[in-house]
DNA sequence: AGTTTTTCATATGTAGACAAACATTTCTGG
DNA sequence: CCAGAAATGTTTGTCTACATATGAAAAACT
C-alpha cells in the first residue's frame, strides 16, 4: 500500500525475514522429504544410498567416479556411500580391466532385490512428499526446481 | 500415445526415472544455492550459521533449543552451531537467571557487525538462487515449495 | 619419445543432520 | 506436596558433503 510505494520510492528493499528466504526453506523441505524417505523405506537406506543404488539399476555397473557425477556426489562422498553398501554386500567393486584407476561399482543379487522391494516405496515417498500439491502444482514446481540446479 | 494407454490400461507405472525425482532434485538445488552462498558471502559462514545468526538478529537473544527450532535444526546440531560461532566470538551464552536448564544465546557486537556486513549479500544470493526464474514463477515455487514443509 | 595435464581413487579435516542415551532442572497431575 | 512427565543441554555414533592433498594411471601434447 501506501508504506509499500514508499519504500519502493525510497530505494529501501523489503526487509529479510529468514522464514522467506529459497535456502532456509529448501533445506527444510529436503529434510521433511528424507525423514519420510527413511520412515517409509525402512531397509536402513539414506536418500544417498538409494540415489546410488537405483542409478545403478537404471544405468548399470559404472565406475565410483561416474556413480558420484550421476548421483550428484562429488568423490569423497561417493566413495563413503560405496563403502558403506558394500559393506553391508549390496554392491560389489572390481577392478576395470580397461583402466588400471577405475573400480566398476555394480549391484550385487542381494543389491538388486532391495532395489525391487526398495523401488515402489520410493515412488510412494515422491507421491507423499508432493502430496499437499495438485497435479498442476507438482508439474510446476518440479520444472520451476529443475531450472535451479 | 498407444504404449501410454496400454500402460496405464494395465495399471503399470511410470518408471523410476531417478532425475525425475522431487528428492534429488531437491538436493542438487540445495548444493547449487549452498555453494552459493559459501562463496558470495565469504566470512566463512555456513548457511546454518547464518540462519542462526540472522535469527538472533531478527529476534533477539533466545534460548539455545528453541533458537534451533527457529532455524530448523535439532538440539545437537545447534549445539554445535553455536560452539563454532562462540570460538569465532560472535555469539555468547549466557545462564538464564530465570530458569536453570537454559542457556541464552545472543549476538556479541562482531556478530552483529558480520551480519550488518553479510545481509546485502544473503539478500543477492536468494535472487541469485531464483535468477532463472522469473517473478511469477519465483512466488509460485516459493508458494509451493512453503506447503511442502 | 617424453612431458604435461587430466582423471581416478583415496585420505584427512571440518561441518551439518539426526538418533539415542544421559543428567539436570522445571512443570504437572494426583 | 510429591512422584511422574517434560524440557534443556550434552555426549556419542553414524551418515552426508565438501575442500584439499596425495599417488597412480591414462590422455593429450609437443
Amino acid at each position: 500500500m501506501a508504506n509499500q510505494s514508499l519504500r519502493q520510492r525510497l530505494g529501501a528493499r523489503r526487509p529479510y525475514v529468514l522464514d522467506e528466504q529459497v535456502g532456509f526453506i529448501l533445506r527444510q523441505v529436503y529434510q521433511r522429504h528424507a525423514a519420510l524417505f527413511m520412515s517409509v523405506v525402512g531397509e536402513d537406506l539414506t536418500t544417498t544410498q538409494w540415489a546410488a543404488l537405483s542409478r545403478l539399476h537404471q544405468n548399470g555397473p559404472c565406475s565410483q567416479n561416474l556413480l558420484g557425477r550421476h548421483t550428484a556426489m562429488d568423490a569423497s562422498t561417493i566413495k563413503g556411500v560405496i563403502d558403506r553398501l558394500q559393506a553391508r554386500g549390496l554392491v560389489e567393486r572390481l577392478a576395470d580391466p580397461e583402466d588400471g584407476r577405475r573400480l566398476l561399482v555394480q549391484l550385487t543379487e542381494a543389491g538388486r532385490e532391495v532395489v525391487s522391494r526398495t523401488l515402489p516405496l520410493a515412488q510412494l515417498v515422491t507421491e507423499q512428499t508432493l502430496a499437499p500439491l495438485n497435479l498442476e502444482e507438482r508439474q510446476t514446481l518440479l520444472d520451476c526446481l529443475a531450472k535451479l540446479i
